[in-house]
RNA sequence: GGGUGUAUAGCUCAGUGGUAGAGCGUUUCGUUCACAUCGAAAAGGUCUCUGGUUCGAAUCCAGAUACACCCACCA
């Protein structure tokens, strides 16, 4: 054991070759630890397999390998396991950005070609999030890496998507919903980003048919006045009462239509008089259906308006609005206008206008009472956090989810895209039969694609050009990821023990893998939702690649080494809340990493001469054990009350502050003054391997570095400090 | 309109019903002795405000102020 170790740590050279003993060792996987410990599991949330990974990753990198290897060294049965998402929409969307590089579109390509070029695409990106995930030090089990177009996940996607349909909980439905112009494509309500906008409300004269006076409407929306199919008053509005029943006449291409009276409208907004226009609005559009008024859509899939609109035509919306504006003032019915404050609909992706469109979905009713107990999967999820089945980290979130279920509407989950999974669903165009019709011709077929119509005998059948939401795949990924592996999986470690992810996705993903998770398998998915925080930058902002403020975790492991990334990433950061990393931060933690080695490499230098015997210690030695021992407890408790942050501190604050500056320079005069030198020896030995096993979790690298030169003193047990014994 | 948070040192944040804490930064001093990616020391806070509970409140409660975020179909 004379090898001379260098002065400074230098992460590059050891952290590839530890990552490869590690793996050799088999000791990611469930299978290969020995321990008969109770199953301890966590799935990742599978990063987008469209982009090299971010900060944000290496964030929940950190946290849960924190949480794996904590409970490999208490010798549970632990399984992380790792995948990537084929992140429909957001995949489709980088890819024709770099389609639009090379002066190419989607539409280059035909539908197959294009699903081609963006598989490689994923594919190649999945190699390179693993080889990050393995930079980072993440001791996931590699052997069950799934994805989510693996034909094993997505039959048993496909599988949920028809007993959801037998069940009544899936419908085909032509609703308005939230449409991107510049996408063409619709999303769920949660794709919807609201902002607040100073608009103008416009006051437009109406001419009744046989009268002159006219009535005076306030819209924001003048361009819409083609697919007015009424005027609506509140019934108890004394002002109109006698203009209910009365037709009157569209401003801009003079239509005849009804004025009726119903409770939504608000009395005290403009003048009591709204313009109905279901097409193109939600409330117009259950108006519109209660008095089975007809619908005029006139605006087109691009974002244009059709020949229903007249003179706005081939226009796109703002175009629109000053030309119906021009022909209003130019005929006088616009009477005047007012400044309006209110909150408007964009893409959460480009920031588009969303529209309101009328188009045949796919939705999933989450309020539908369904089978023998007549629940809906929302009262499922809402009992099973009102049983505290599940825990949520930190428990003010379950609230806000709580609140975000009791007001959910159903979701839509087709999208007007080609990558991601087809909806499995083909119509028969023959429709020949009295069933087929009332039936649609809808035809839900999960395993192959019909040959006829089973309704019908038809041979006329068409797939369904929509995927689905990638959240209703990703919503799955608790009990497909452990169904699709070893069928033992799923029954030894579902539910899984712990949920841990960011904050901003508690609706997108943990409220719908909890309604999902409980409808098909019965249980919820998880026992611990942990949720971290997003990153932001010193002086609070969020990264972003247009603020140019981003910091590439790979570039930070390769200046500092993944440890001290891990740690600046744990210490300071509490659930829920956001957290601030910078550069300084991350190379405090760097200088701890090289403290930690020197403070080693002193007591091994002199552990050289010394026998494992233990010693006789003096009265001094006694006390600081006693007290290291009380420190181990500790930090035991904070791991296991989630509280990582705390215990990243504490251990950073004893190793350097007591350990190193105390009791090491203590015992190193003991040393040089031969006083009690082999008890001095001893203490320093035991704390030091302690201190190792628990800095483990957080800064894997350093400590089996170093572990790894003290092999020889070890058991044959515990020569991979990774699987060795928690103190 | 509804909801959820936050307010503690220059900065980022912990914290517990019992003498105000850490990291970074700042200032001073110190290198033959594991480490200058170091050590020793110092300065720096009416714990947002106002009430209440209490022997005792930065901590629990109520209100105020400020800020942040989330949700929502008032045209």
């Amino acid at each position: 054991m004379t090898r001379k170790l260098p002065k400074v740590y230098e992460p590059q050279k050891f952290e590839k070759k530890i990552y490869r003993i590690w793996e050799k060792s088999g000791g990611f996987s469930p299978d290969q630890l020995k321990s008969k410990g109770r199953p301890f599991s966590l799935i990742m949330p599978p990063p987008n397999a469209n982009d090299p990974l971010h900060l944000g990753h290496a964030v929940f990198v950190s946290l849960e390998d924190l949480m794996i290897r904590y409970h490999r060294l208490k010798g549970e049965k632990t399984l992380w396991l790792p995948g990537t998402d084929h992140a429909g929409f957001e995949t489709q969307v980088v890819f024709e950005k770099k389609l639009a590089q090379e002066g190419k579109s989607r539409f280059s390509f035909s539908r197959e070609e294009f699903y081609r070029l963006v598989w490689d695409y994923t594919q190649k990106n999945r190699k390179i999030v693993r080889e990050q995930l393995k930079t980072l030090g993440a001791s996931c089990d590699w052997s069950r890496e799934k994805f989510t177009l693996d034909p094993e996940i997505v039959k048993i996607v496909y599988e949920t998507f028809e007993r959801l349909w037998q069940d009544g909980l899936i419908y085909r439905g032509q609703r308005l919903v939230n449409y991107c112009p510049k996408h063409q494509t619709a999303f769920s309500d949660l794709e919807v980003k609201y902002e607040q906008e100073t608009a103008k409300l416009y006051y437009l004269r109406y001419d009744l048919k046989d009268d002159s006076e006219g009535i005076i409407v306030a819209t924001t929306r003048p361009e819409t006045i083609p697919g007015d199919v009424a005027l609506a008053v509140n019934p108890h509005d004394q002002r109109y009462l006698a203009l209910v029943g009365k037709i009157a006449k569209d401003p801009l291409l003079g239509r005849e239509i009804p004025i009726i009276s119903d409770k939504r409208v608000k009395i005290d907004f403009g003048t009591g008089v709204l313009k109905i226009t279901p097409a193109h609005d939600q409330t117009d559009f259950e108006i519109g259906l209660e008095h089975y008024l007809p619908i005029r859509a006139t605006l087109a899939k691009d974002g244009r308006f059709n020949e229903l609109a007249g003179p706005l035509f081939g226009l796109k919306v703002p175009e629109a609005r000053e030309k119906a504006l021009a022909i209003l003032k130019e005929k006088g019915a616009l009477i005047k206008e007012e400044e309006y404050l209110h909150e408007v609909g964009h893409c959460y992706k480009c920031g588009s206008l969303i529209e309101p469109m009328l188009m045949d979905q796919w939705f999933v009713a989450t309020n539908k009472p369904f089978g023998s107990q007549q629940k809906s999967l929302a009262n499922l999820a809402l009992e099973a956090l009102k049983k505290q089945e599940i825990k949520i980290i930190p428990s003010n979130y379950q609230k806000v989810l709580e609140h975000w279920l009791n007001n959910l509407k159903d979701w839509n989950i087709s999208r007007q895209i080609s990558w991601g999974i087809r909806i499995p669903v083909w119509y028969c165009q023959d429709q020949a039969t009295e069933v087929c019709r009332q039936k649609q011709g809808i035809i839900v077929s999960v395993s192959r694609k019909p040959t006829k119509c089973p309704y019908c005998g038809g041979k006329h059948l068409e797939q369904d050009p929509d995927v689905l939401d990638t959240w209703f795949s990703s919503g799955q990924w608790p009990y497909a990821t452990l169904m699709a592996n070893q069928p033992q999986d799923f029954k030894t470690f579902y539910p899984t023990s712990v949920m841990e992810t960011g904050w901003d996705i508690l609706f997108f993903w943990v409220a719908r893998m909890i309604m999902l998770g409980l409808y098909r398998t019965g249980k919820v998915p998880f026992r611990v939702v942990y949720l971290h925080g997003l990153v932001r930058d010193k002086d609070r902002q969020k990264m972003s690649k247009s603020k140019g403020n981003v910091i590439d975790p790979l570039a930070v492991v390769q200046t500092y080494g993944a440890d001290a990334l891990r740690l600046a990433l744990i210490i300071g950061n509490t659930p829920g809340r956001d957290l601030v990393i910078s550069e300084e931060k991350i190379k405090g933690y760097r200088n701890f990493t090289n403290k930690i080695w020197n403070a080693s490499r002193f007591i091994l230098m002199n552990l050289e001469e010394t026998s494992s015997k233990k010693p006789k210690l003096t009265r001094r030695d006694q006390k600081i054990l006693k007290d290291f021992g009380k420190f181990k407890k500790k930090i035991t408790a904070y791991l296991d009350n989630y509280r990582f942050s705390l215990a990243g501190e504490a251990l950073y604050h004893y190793f350097w502050h007591t350990f190193a500056d105390k009791i090491i320079e203590e015992m190193k005069i003991r040393i040089r003054e031969n006083d009690h030198q082999e008890a001095a020896l001893y203490v320093l030995e035991t704390i030091l391997n302690d201190c190792l096993k628990m800095l483990h979790p957080f800064m894997p690298f350093v400590t089996e570095t170093i572990w790894q030169q003290l092999k020889e003193r070890h058991s044959s047990k515990e020569q991979i400090l990774m699987t060795s014994q928690w103190p």
